[in-house]
DNA sequence: TTCTGACTTTGGACTAGTTCCAAGCTTGGG
DNA sequence: CCCAAGCTTGGAACTAGTCCAAAGTCAGAA
């Protein structure tokens, strides 16, 4: 991820205090965060960052294809540092943990006879269940 | 579709006109409503019904199972009266239209080893792409 | 180093989508 | 036909996100 801001400024970026802390706070394997958690990580390693800021960066990060966006639960869109590697969701049905599971090409392919003619371009995946925890609990 | 009051008031539901209108608009294959364009089609057969009790019921047909929720956009929630058949979506990633497609087992599974230990309960799929009409736009 | 213009950030107002609520109305069993 | 349980209503409230004009800052040029 250190090398995020390399990149970002080759492509022009101004690199700014705010957009260095937005990057860090993205950092690591399974993360998902809220807009709204991206700016209160951030508010903790920069007090006067503002909202607007945090979604702005976060949107030019998804236009640049460095942050997907995921949308499991019809609220809150969530924000996934790993868009390096495809993958796809795990969503636990209780706590709503969300893990990245690895793409498999052979579960994939939408049959050419259901496609109705469109020309696929991407697929997602989100499987449902209880993760380990929940099941314990349960 | 018609049995679906049927279905309702041996669960227990008060038949109303607003239900019966909400269910009504709710009919067809292919059909992917905003709770708002629901509230407006179903306001043009029960003028004076409001946007809580068309929010209402969809709620209760969804916690029914009869009704599906989808999200494909981050924006406004979908509801599908296709909810008998299992099966995903196909959504134009220019005009947004949406088509259902039929689950495919083959495409569904997990591998075991990339599950993180949880109880898998469901799959929700998403293929995106260019749709026919628009292909042609293009 | 300083200057400077283009790019960024800011807070607050604004919007869309949805939920909540108390008051009034309807349905259907008795 | 009565009436209690259940349903509907409009409006206020809430959540997530977008927009904007003014003020601030980065980084290349001099």
């Amino acid at each position: 991820m250190s090398d995020l801001l390399a990149r970002l400024r080759d492509r022009g970026w101004r690199l700014t205090a705010q957009r260095r802390v937005v990057a860090e706070v993205l950092n690591g394997e399974h993360v998902h965060l809220t807009a709204d958690e991206v700016h209160s990580r951030a508010g903790a390693l920069l007090p006067e960052i503002s909202r607007a800021t945090v979604y702005n960066t976060l949107g030019e990060l998804v236009a640049l294809g460095e942050v997907l966006e995921v949308n499991t639960d019809g609220r809150a869109k969530r924000y996934d540092p790993n868009a390096r590697r495809a993958h796809h969701h795990l969503v636990c049905t209780r706590c709503h943990t969300i893990r990245d599971v690895p793409a498999d090409p052979r579960t994939e392919v939408l049959p050419a006879e259901s496609g109705f003619g469109f020309a696929i371009s991407g697929v997602e995946i989100t499987y449902r269940g209880l993760c380990p925890d929940c099941q314990n609990a349960s």
